[in-house]
DNA sequence: CGTAGGCATGGAG
DNA sequence: ACTCCATGCCTAC
């Protein structure tokens, strides 16, 4: 990396410098270049050719007018892989990639390919190009069919005595520029200091050029173009009369309107994204985040503001940015390319101006994320607003030249099917969507965008995808109230079912048999259980293909996704088309919601959908329904043998049990309540035998403890002789004894009993009931426990 | 309780 | 596997 200091003229005298590994134009060749001026002369002060005595000023061989030799410091020649062009006439491009260049010089070489761009683009420096095409003639045929670009009538803006410029003035305009105009220009383009908000982007990584862009009907509009582009590409060298005009870089994949627009003379429309502008780290910026201002745009917006404008970047607004908490997550790339750099997570205040001139002060700064940055644009609500923009509309951001002022602006989402209100607001501020506009929104700068098909077609994928990750699924959930689950524990608890592909081990617990399975539990499809008016039970399952309803026995259990075709129970309703098991009319007792849910169900079904409500899913779906749960279980089950616990409502295992003496259950009943029981008590069993086991071993601990104890007190009553303090010992014996777990005990008393009896005496804590793989990983799921604040777990 | 600040999380690329 | 970033969410006020 060599020296920490910049030895450039533009950085001399600073005590250390940021350095980025790029083309160094001194060489040629890859090297470290100072972020804040590009140059690679880490020791040397100028550009050993910069206006050397014998070198001097160049000439364009197209339009025979000087250029500049290329060095680092020669901010009026584009470089950026070491390409030399003319600056006045913008043929730069010509030479850069088809011919080299015939420089004279004491040296003797014929031909020069200067600063190292032989090394850089061998094969550019080969191709050279008849000296007869860049005759006089040629370079008037040329120079009038630019037309709009006024051939080089730029040059008198360089003053520079030089002895070849003099050699030539008998047949080309020689500007009569004096080294201080020069410099004065130079310096206003490029020199800004480092330090504070309007002087401190030090992004001049590369050299740069002002490109003249006339229009017919006003002053000559300049704007640094972007050193990327045009170097980048190989489409340069389709023609010099292109790239003229094509001041910014081209996007990857240039529509071909572009180029017939700039052969009419005019200037493209075309809503393409351009690669960045110089910065820090601007290679690495995502094409997501390049602007898209199309170069009419940005020529009202320059002469607007009868500036440079450079487009930095710009963003789809998220639904975060634009809240109301005010804080515009920036692009890390960009912010670390065009913002100025901060070491303090504070940040620093940063003052960004709209198209009306109006200054707004942002907090530029950043929160430590996962070893890296998140950079933010704290109280950006009033500009937003201001703005009139919204989630998915884009504000942009560029910088003035000179004097880096930063610049917001903004343009309204095209495709607003998803976002309705930025449709409206685009239409009750007179903006068409998917204009750029600027904060202030002055009618001027909403140019229509011209686009062809494909741009549209184009424009509208991007906006697409664009409006996609605005519209996230948290946001999706978040802002789809109906997605919100507002189940209770319980409530999910009677959709547990063993998975379907379990095999479960029985085991025989006090002679009870109990299945157990090693997988987890799935969730099953919610069923309706009614008794009768004689005390028999029915379960009722809805189709999920037709909607009916059906009635099953009790002891079926349901996948959550249950059609007609699964009703193996009853093979005169195994097919939707089967009329329904109950009426409506019969069903409303234990499914108050029944119509509106029948109701629901329809529309939803009409809209598509790609996967199958299963698990979650199921109990989304039964929590969008409205099908209170509780509600039914109340009114289906009728009265119910509820613990006091519970309350009214509760559909706990429990509860859902019929009253003492109906229905009451044989003991090898493999009904769904039955063998959740079961499940339960092999539960509760497993843990009372590894709580007793845990007792047993605290036990013999606290008995060896005691033991040493009484020897050691022993010994010292013996000393004392006092005896007193046996007594002590044994009751600290007796109260190890005590097991503190009654309710467990209680409840594996109850073994023995019949399930009835055994269902009325449980009372257990909630996570009791949830087997264990569901209670440990409770939290992974959306469920919100009824009484909790709705905040959610944590 | 409401709000803002700050960090954590997890989906997406 | 890793980074980015949209958003969740805890904490302090």
């Amino acid at each position: 990396m060599g020296s920490k200091y910049c030895m450039n003229h533009v950085c001399r005298g600073t005590t250390s410098s940021e350095w980025k590994k790029g083309w160094s134009l001194k060489s040629g060749g890859f090297a470290n270049l100072c972020y804040r001026c590009g140059s690679a002369y880490e020791n040397s002060v100028f550009c050993e050719t910069f206006h050397s005595e014998e070198s001097g000023w160049r000439e364009c061989r197209i339009c025979a007018k000087r250029i500049h030799c290329g060095c680092i410091a020669s901010r009026y020649v584009y470089m950026d892989f070491g390409g030399v062009g003319c600056i006045t006439c913008l043929k730069r491009l010509e030479v850069h990639s088809k011919q080299s260049l015939q420089i004279p010089s004491n040296n003797s070489k014929d031909t020069v390919s200067t600063n190292g761009i032989k090394d850089v683009h061998p094969g550019v420096v080969e191709n050279r190009i008849d000296d007869d095409k860049f005759s006089t003639q040629r370079l008037l045929q040329l120079t009038k069919a630019i037309g709009a670009i006024d051939g080089c009538s730029g040059l008198e803006q360089l003053t520079h005595e030089d002895p070849l410029l003099k050699s030539r003035q008998s047949s080309t305009r020689i500007p009569n520029l004096t080294q201080q105009s020069l410099s004065s220009t130079f310096k206003t383009v490029n020199s800004r200091p480092r330090d504070g908000v309007k002087n401190s982007y030090d992004s001049l990584a590369q050299p740069s050029v002002n490109f003249s862009l006339m229009t017919p009907s006003s002053s000559p509009i300049t704007i640094l173009p972007f050193p990327g582009g045009i170097a980048e590409g190989s489409e340069q060298s389709k023609g010099s009369l292109e790239q003229a005009l094509n001041v910014l870089p081209k996007p990857p994949k240039p529509s071909p309107t572009v180029g017939s627009e700039v052969n009419k003379g005019t200037v493209s429309q075309a809503r393409v994204a351009r690669p960045p502008a110089e910065g820090r780290g601007r290679n690495q910026l995502l094409p997501r985040y390049w602007p898209r201002i199309t170069d009419q745009e940005l020529q009202q917006l320059s002469g607007d503001l009868k500036s440079i404008i450079v487009p930095l970047f710009e963003k789809v607004l998220s639904a975060s940015d634009a809240g109301r908490i005010g804080r515009l997550v920036l692009p890390k790339a960009c912010a670390e390319a065009f913002f100025p750099l901060i070491n303090q997570s504070e940040g620093i205040p940063i003052r960004i101006q709209d198209i009306t001139g109006k200054e707004w002060t942002f907090q530029f700064r950043f929160w430590p994320n996962n070893n890296s940055r998140m950079y933010v644009l704290e109280g950006v609500t009033p500009c937003i607003q201001n703005m009139q923009v919204q989630a998915g509309d884009t504000v942009t951001f560029s910088r003035i030249e000179p004097g880096g002022q930063l610049v917001i602006g903004c343009r309204k989402a095209i495709n607003n099917g998803d976002a309705q209100d930025s449709q409206t607001l685009a239409s009750t501020s007179g903006d068409s969507p998917g204009e750029t506009s600027f904060s202030g929104a002055t009618g001027n700068l909403l140019l229509n965008g011209g686009k062809t098909s494909d741009d549209s077609l184009q424009q509208s994928i991007s906006e697409r995808k664009k409006l996609k990750n605005i519209k996230n699924k948290r946001l999706h959930m978040h802002t789809d109230e109906a997605m919100e689950l507002r189940i209770t524990w319980e409530e999910a608890q009677e959709l547990l079912r063993p998975s379907p592909t379990a095999e479960p081990t029985v085991v025989v617990v006090e002679d009870h048999e109990f299945e157990e399975f090693e997988e987890p539990p799935i969730f099953g499809k919610r069923t309706v259980f009614t008794s009768g008016p004689s005390g028999e039970q029915d379960q009722l399952a809805q189709c999920d293909s037709c909607l009916k309803w059906r009635i099953l026995p009790v002891h079926a259990l349901l996948s959550a996704k249950w059609s007609c075709s699964e009703n193996i129970w009853d093979l005169k309703r195994c097919s939707c088309p089967a009329p329904e098991d109950i009426r409506p009319k019969d069903l409303e007792p234990f499914v108050p919601s029944y119509k509106e849910s029948k109701r629901r169900k329809v529309s939803e079904n009409k809209m598509p959908k790609g996967g199958e409500p299963s698990g979650l899913d199921a109990l989304a779906t039964a929590a969008v329904l409205g099908d209170n749960i509780s509600d039914i279980a109340e009114s289906s089950v009728g009265a119910t043998t509820r613990h006091p616990r519970h309350r009214p409502g509760c559909t706990c295992i429990v509860c859902i049990q019929p009253p003492s003496g109906k229905g009451k259950h044989e003991p090898s009943c493999k009904c769904n309540v039955c063998q959740t029981v079961r499940r339960r008590f092999k539960t509760l069993m497993m843990r009372k035998k590894k709580r007793q086991s845990e007792v047993a071993q605290a036990k013999d601990r606290a008995s060896l403890k005691i033991e040493l104890g009484r020897v050691a007190r022993d010994v010292e009553a013996d000393a004392m002789g006092k005896e007193a303090d046996m007594e002590e010992s044994s009751k600290g014996q007796l109260d190890l004894n005590c097991d503190p777990h009654r309710e467990d005990e209680m409840l594996a008393q109850t073994a023995g009993m019949s399930l009835t009896t055994l269902v009325k005496s449980v009372a257990l804590p909630l996570d009791t009931y949830l087997p264990p793989a569901i209670a440990q990983n409770q939290e992974n799921l959306s469920f919100i426990p009824a009484d909790t604040d709705g905040r959610g777990h944590q």
